[in-house]
RNA sequence: GCGCCGGUAGCUCAGCUGGUUAGAGCACACGCCUGAUAAGCGUGAGGUCGGCGGUUCGAGUCCGCCCCGGCGCACCA
């Protein structure tokens, strides 16, 4: 037979082949793909035949937080959309109604500043707040277009056309009536408290509004001179029972610490603690004799700092001793008494701690509890009065003489710029023992980065200890905190910690403060009266407004020309001289009034709560980064409990932010972080998708190019499994040629089996959020299960035998039902490619045109009854199969010993491809029995040479295999040897195989029995 | 300062209530195939499971301390 004749009969034969065949492409092509298909879903409106799908099945809902309105979408919100449109679309498969209505967070301090510097700094002469407003809302508009255009670009299917924006006057009546709620309920107050206060941003800020940097201040130890003791004062009736007590008196004093020189001037009181050991000591100072008193336990350290010289104690006393003990402020002209306070500790400073109730939490509680004056000569700007004022605030005595020029250095002084000037002046003066620089973490504005101050207001709080009198929505009479706690408990946080975290911050938080200084927001409707200074907001005062801005939008509260004030009472006001009150709401009241605005007033989703038996929660789901746990989640919760009772969520997914290659936080001003449109266009949004879904979102995210670029490698694997699959089905109709699961070879039934795993196993795992667990598993068995095992088995099968054929129509039915699954599965993922292959997959008739409007697999157990044998759908296939997984696990083993020997052969050029080789197994002990248990010596050398891709598989009788000639012991298997010997026998021309019967046939002289009567 | 989470191969991740030589994919190296072909298959080399100590017959898995990273809290006057 010459090489020729050989040649001849194979291309003759080729046709006879049925060899994959698909219009798939295998290069993804993600940038031109990816806008096409967006566009497609656009012009079709998918989003809207998803809703109608999906009409009246039950109601799944996730609720966007709205990101700000203010610059591009990063990689960290563009992640935070994709995770929720992953969630979406996984649920809406699962079969629930889920509709998503992204939001805008408009209002708010960032922009106000932005367009406030665009004018110069400050509201130019002859501006109005309103038409800084309008600038404002322009601005947003502007960024919610770009932002919208950059999600959408990722692929997140959503009510893009009619989203909520915080500035919509619907939205805006509806954060009014919970404010109103709250008024009802008693839970509102309007009170004088020391709030921290952002000097940069002229304005009160809460909790969330914080963020702790390092910075450094001067630490002073300051002698407050001792000036009088009471008449039964026990610390007077200790010093004069001293001989020397003349002495100690001249020069007597308390020794108080603090970091924040510029609260000098406020300080009103010196608080000591009652139990503790405090001293009076005498030491040399600049060759002076002085005394001093402080606590016992801090006078090393003091003394050491301070480099004292012969510091003798001369008596010890508990704290109580100095009751009645009174002293003069070092530079004003207040005689100031000594107090005691239970948060004096002795790990800093010097047990006597300064107290200025106008500046400090624990020093305005300690002031009310003794009725101390609450002195605050600091402006809104953060800089001290100026002239009369300075010393009306000071609460100076009229006669009072600034002999040493104190007032004229403060006025008009930033507190900061202030610090040093007092320091030295202290030093000047003599008052100042000790000086030094105290790193510390202190807290920020988070918006213009400066050190806030603490200073005593007047402002709006929710009162989180508030008890709700209403005896059906709150019957066991609980606190707001209290009930807050409980609603945390019912509901589910993932990770699982978010819970603990959550509840420790609503253990601890004070009151909330949610008035604030700015223009731009949501008025607090509320009017004072000139006359009596009563500050009117009663519910009908307040229902009238909430109607007006409903209908004209919250710019009626600046709209002085159309809007006079008394258009804006109540009728039944209308003879008070009212004026309008200026504060607006903390852009976190307004966001964290969307469970109302938003989950109880949307038109799509109003009638859409979460429910489970008894429990009710305004949503399902609120997913955000975990830096909401003191943000959204936090204020959604305290206004929904409060006002509705209800939880504003039940499930509560956080994820990390994310960082750089070098684990560092994304910063525009880094370069490290990117547009996600950006990213989209160069990698592809279903690359980044994969990405997001193939990491651990819980701890902090890498996202680089490179990263992502990785990840790619897993995508190909996929796309190209895929089109593995569904090339082999070209000339396969589900209808007419799929067959029954019975009918199915076992090959076939254990690659369901393994699928049903898998089916199982992902489902669980996005179930709990965890996309990256349940990817793995997809990857795991498209990589390994399918292409490297399954697959590569059922080859000959698919292209060697009769089209029709029940062997290859089981092959086919199975790929058909693969492929089916991996498509649906990576869906809510590749959102893009998973509808491209929905285009390219046999589909019964009755399947939706989108991937995103069909079923998510189910697979059945293994003690499922069979089901009737039509075909129809996947579940009906995806069977577990405890049997053959284990069977198939073990000749699988036995591939990978013979595999091995192969690959050493190959190596040495003894043999090329599997089906040059023949297998000669002898099995004894363990592997001898695991082989008697999977068939007859018969049934596996029939079925072997399949499953170890060669041309023959023989069982050796023998019993002592490792003497035998040219066997060699497997490595994992025990008692099996191998021999892998060349195959003398012809190949087919046409399958290859080496079958020993090539050539029986007389007609087909090239070809073995099998493939004769193939091509008959 | 206190608290929470994490630290497993170059990368991304699994390792349940402690139990045989610690797993997977990707990347890498070496081969094979040329009928999934800018594909596919096989084999291999990579880890003292952050460190130290303890409990145990036995620990990546439990306990203690420490180091590193991240996050949170705050009465740092």
């Amino acid at each position: 037979m010459s090489e020729d004749a050989l040649k001849a009969a194979k291309e003759k034969y080729k046709s006879t082949v049925l060899l994959p065949k698909t219009e798939f492409p295998m290069k993804a092509g993600l940038q031109q793909v990816e806008p096409a298909m967006q566009a497609h879903w656009d012009s079709s409106g998918l989003y809207a035949r998803i809703r109608k799908a999906r009409a009246g099945a039950p109601a799944w809902v996730l609720h966007d937080g709205p990101p700000y309105a203010n610059g591009d979408a990063h990689t960290g919100t563009g992640m935070n959309k994709i995770l929720k449109d992953t969630v979406v679309k996984f649920r809406t498969m699962q079969g629930f109604d889920c509709p998503y209505v992204p939001g805008w967070d408009c209002h708010g301090l960032p922009i106000e500043h932005k367009m406030l510097a665009e004018m110069g700094g400050k509201l130019p002469e002859g501006t109005t707040a309103l038409e800084l407003r309008e600038k404002c809302l322009e601005y947003a508009t502007k960024w919610i277009d770009i932002q919208r255009r950059q999600f959408k670009s990722a692929g997140v299917l959503g009510r893009w056309d009619n989203p909520y924006l915080t500035t919509n006057p619907s939205y805006e009546a509806s954060v009014l009536r919970v404010f109103r709620e709250l008024v009802r309920r008693g839970f509102m107050t309007r009170a004088l408290r020391p709030v921290h206060w952002s000097w940069a941003a002229q304005s009160a800020l809460a909790e969330a509004e914080l963020e702790y940097e390092d910075r450094t201040d001067p630490s002073v130890y300051v002698r407050f001179p001792l000036s009088s003791c009471g008449k039964d004062c026990k610390f007077r009736e200790l010093v004069e029972a001293r001989a020397d007590s003349e002495q100690v008196w001249a020069s007597l004093a308390l020794l108080i610490w603090t970091t924040t020189p510029w609260t000098l001037p406020a300080n009103v009181a010196v608080a000591a603690a009652e139990k503790a050991e405090y001293v009076l000591a005498s030491y040399t100072r600049n060759g002076k004799r002085e005394h001093l008193v402080m606590a016992q336990a801090l006078l090393s350290k003091v003394a050491e700092k301070a480099k004292l010289q012969d510091v003798q104690v001369l008596e010890t006393f508990p704290g109580e001793t100095l009751r009645g003990v009174g002293y003069s402020h070092p530079f004003l002209d207040h005689a100031c008494p000594v107090v005691f306070a239970e948060y004096v500790t002795l790990e800093d400073g010097t047990g006597l701690v300064h107290t200025a109730p106008g500046h400090g939490k624990e020093d305005f509680d300690t002031g009310k509890r003794e009725k101390l004056p609450i002195v605050c000569p600091i402006d809104n700007a953060g800089k001290y009065f100026t002239g009369e004022r300075l010393r009306k605030e000071l609460q100076l005595s009229p006669t009072f003489e600034d002999t040493r020029g104190w007032l004229p250095m403060l006025e008009g002084q930033n507190v900061f710029k202030a610090n040093p000037l007092i320091v030295e002046k202290l030093r000047g003066e003599g008052w100042l023992l000790h000086d030094e620089p105290y790193p510390h973490s202190y807290p920020h504005c988070w918006r213009t980065h400066t050190p806030v101050i603490f200073r005593v207001t007047e402002q709006w709080f929710v009162q989180i200890d508030h008890v709700d009198p209403d005896k059906q929505m709150n019957p066991q009479g609980k606190t707001l905190r209290q009930r807050l706690l409980d609603t945390i408990a019912a509901a589910r946080w993932f990770p699982a910690w978010g819970q603990k975290r959550i509840g420790s911050m609503i253990e601890n938080r004070p009151d909330w403060c949610v008035s604030r200084q700015r223009y731009w927001g949501i008025p607090i409707p509320a009017f004072q009266d000139t006359v009596t200074g009563e500050v009117v907001s009663d519910l009908e005062t307040l229902d009238h407004v909430v109607s007006l801005v409903e209908k004209h939008g919250s710019n009626v509260w600046f709209d002085e020309a159309n809007w006079p004030v008394e258009k804006l009472v109540p009728a039944k006001h209308a003879r008070r001289k009212l004026v309008k009150m200026n504060d607006i709401f903390d852009v976190w009241f307004e966001a964290g009034s969307s469970f109302n605005a938003v989950m109880r007033t949307d038109h799509e989703l109003a009638d859409k709560p979460y429910r489970d038996g008894d429990y009710t929660a305004h949503s399902a789901m609120y997913l955000e980064g975990d830096d909401q746990h003191r943000g959204w989640f936090q204020v959604s919760l305290i206004l929904s409990v409060a006002t509705s009772g209800q939880s504003p969520f039940h499930d509560c997914l956080t994820s990390a932010f994310v960082v750089d290659e070098k684990g560092e936080k994304g910063s525009k001003s880094k370069g490290n972080i990117w547009a996600i449109d950006q990213g989209v266009k160069d990698l592809g949004a279903d690359l980044i998708r994969l990405y997001f879904a193939s990491v651990d979102t819980s701890s902090p995210v890498p996202v680089t190019y490179n990263l992502i670029k990785t990840h790619g490698e897993a995508y190909r694997k996929l796309r190209n499994t895929w089109r593995g699959l569904v090339s082999n089905l070209f000339d396969f109709e589900p209808a007419k040629h799929a067959l029954v699961y019975d009918a199915l070879l076992p090959l076939d039934r254990w690659a369901l089996s393994q699928a049903a795993a898998v089916v199982h196993a992902m489902t669980e795992a996005f179930e709990r959020y965890e996309f990256h667990t349940g990817l793995r598993e997809l990857t795991h068995f498209c990589n390994v299960t399918l292409s490297a095992q399954y697959m590569d088995l059922c080859k000959d099968r698919l292209y060697c035998e009769a089209a029709n054929s029940v062997a290859r129509r089981s092959a086919q039915t199975t790929y058909w039902l693969l492929a089916d699954m991996i498509v649906r599965l990576i869906a809510p993922v590749c959102v893009h490619t998973a509808e491209e292959m929905w285009r390219f997959l046999p589909k019964l008739e009755r399947e939706p045109e989108s991937v995103h409007m069909a079923s998510w697999p189910v697979a059945l157990g293994d003690a499922a009854a069979h089901p009737e044998t039509r075909v129809t759908i996947g579940d009906v296939y995806l069977r577990a199969n405890a049997k053959l997984d284990a069977r198939y696990r073990a000749l699988l083993q036995l591939k990978a010993e013979s595999d091995r020997i192969l690959d050493r052969m190959r190596k040495e050029k003894v043999i090329g491809k599997g089906y040059d080789a023949n297998v000669l197994l002898g099995a004894q002990g363990e592997t001898g029995t695991l082989l008697a248990m999977l068939g007859s010596p018969e049934q596996l050398e029939a079925e072997l040479p399949e499953v170890l891709n060669v041309s023959a598989v023989k069982l050796d009788a023998g019993t002592d295999h490792g003497a035998l000639q040219g066997f060699e012991p497997a490595t994992d298997l025990k008692g099996l040897s191998l021999k892998v010997s060349v195959s003398e026998a012809k190949a087919c021309v046409r399958c290859f195989r080496r079958t020993g019967d090539v050539g029986s046939v007389r007609e087909h002289e090239h070809l073995c029995v099998r493939c004769a009567g193939v091509v008959g």
